[in-house]
DNA sequence: GACATATCTGTAACCGATTACATAAATAGC
DNA sequence: GCTATTTATGTAATCGGTTACAGATATGTC
């Protein structure tokens, strides 16, 4: 592990939590180059969202996924260029459209099954090698919903000037 | 909290990091930017290893920082610019140069010093809130580092296959 | 009906990492 | 000394997110 015992923690936080997420994302690359499809793992979350089956619009499955709808977009683009999902108007808003697998969609939906399933079975693994992961980063996000990053190190920067006022 | 329940976890997990992870830097930047220092949170990690006083270099930094050479590299690239670092080379490897802040960087670092003494409070206080996030980080890159995410997704398909041939 | 505000989607630029590759220098082996 | 291999650094492209902004549409208020 390297030596980062000194580091300003958020940063070290922050890059240590990145360095993982570039992991696991490079990981996962590699499966599905060994499954010979061109599959982007940016695709996965949007792409498994619509596997359900519902027509889902882009600010839809931004909430549901927790990223912003920009994300969502280019993933969108992305998956119908590559005839995964098609897209149509939404009949009753303007502003919508609703995205569904296509019939090549929901072929490669069926081919990628196992090796989906064998993804969340190796991470239930990881998270419980982990000590529970999960319930930590969750904890992570509550505690920074709480009080955020910039909050908490306001409040101890003007917690250090009262302390210099009051010697 | 989003839905990700049926996401293929291992996504999930990846892109959960990563959003922490984005997170936790933009509000440490809006940190510098109260500071009206146009300080960059990716200055972070190799600016405070500079700041104990040694003359590095691009591959010890790299190595003491746990990332790539290139990202190192980018980074001082950007702190030369800034005027708070300075590179030379080493008298003896001609491939290598060493850092060391600048006049203007050591004073940087005086001015900065109360806000990366609370960045790493604040770190400290959010690790404990978390449950030990750093401690479940730790075990979460060595259960990778002892099977990676592509090993135990093959193992898993593997054992489907065989539990398949032998029904 | 007109206007202000909100919502949906898409594009551009940015962020902090990575890999791939290129060049220069050092090292090892003969 | 020569050659092959390794190491150090830098550049380009990529990745998976973000914010800012723009245009189109819907909604609410008068």
């Amino acid at each position: 592990m390297p030596e980062e015992r000194h580091d300003p923690g958020a940063a070290a936080l922050g890059g240590r939590l990145r360095r993982l997420s570039d992991r696991i994302d490079r990981e996962a690359k590699t499966l599905y180059e060994a499954y010979d499809t061109p599959f982007e793992q940016r695709w996965l979350p949007t792409f498994n969202a619509l596997r359900g089956g519902d027509a889902l619009s882009v600010q839809d499955l931004a909430d549901r996924l927790g990223v912003s709808h920009v994300s969502v977009s280019v993933t969108r683009t992305a998956l119908e260029k590559a005839g995964l999902i098609q897209s149509a108007p939404d009949g009753k808003d303007g502003r919508r459209r609703v995205l569904t697998l296509t019939d090549q969609g929901k072929a490669l939906s069926q081919q990628l099954a196992p090796l989906f399933d064998a993804l969340n079975e190796a991470a239930i693994a990881l998270n419980a090698e982990a000590g529970d992961a999960i319930a930590t980063l969750a904890r992570l996000e509550a505690a920074l919903d709480r009080e955020s990053l910039s909050q908490r190190v306001t409040a101890i920067l003007q917690a250090g000037e009262t302390e210099k006022d009051q010697d």
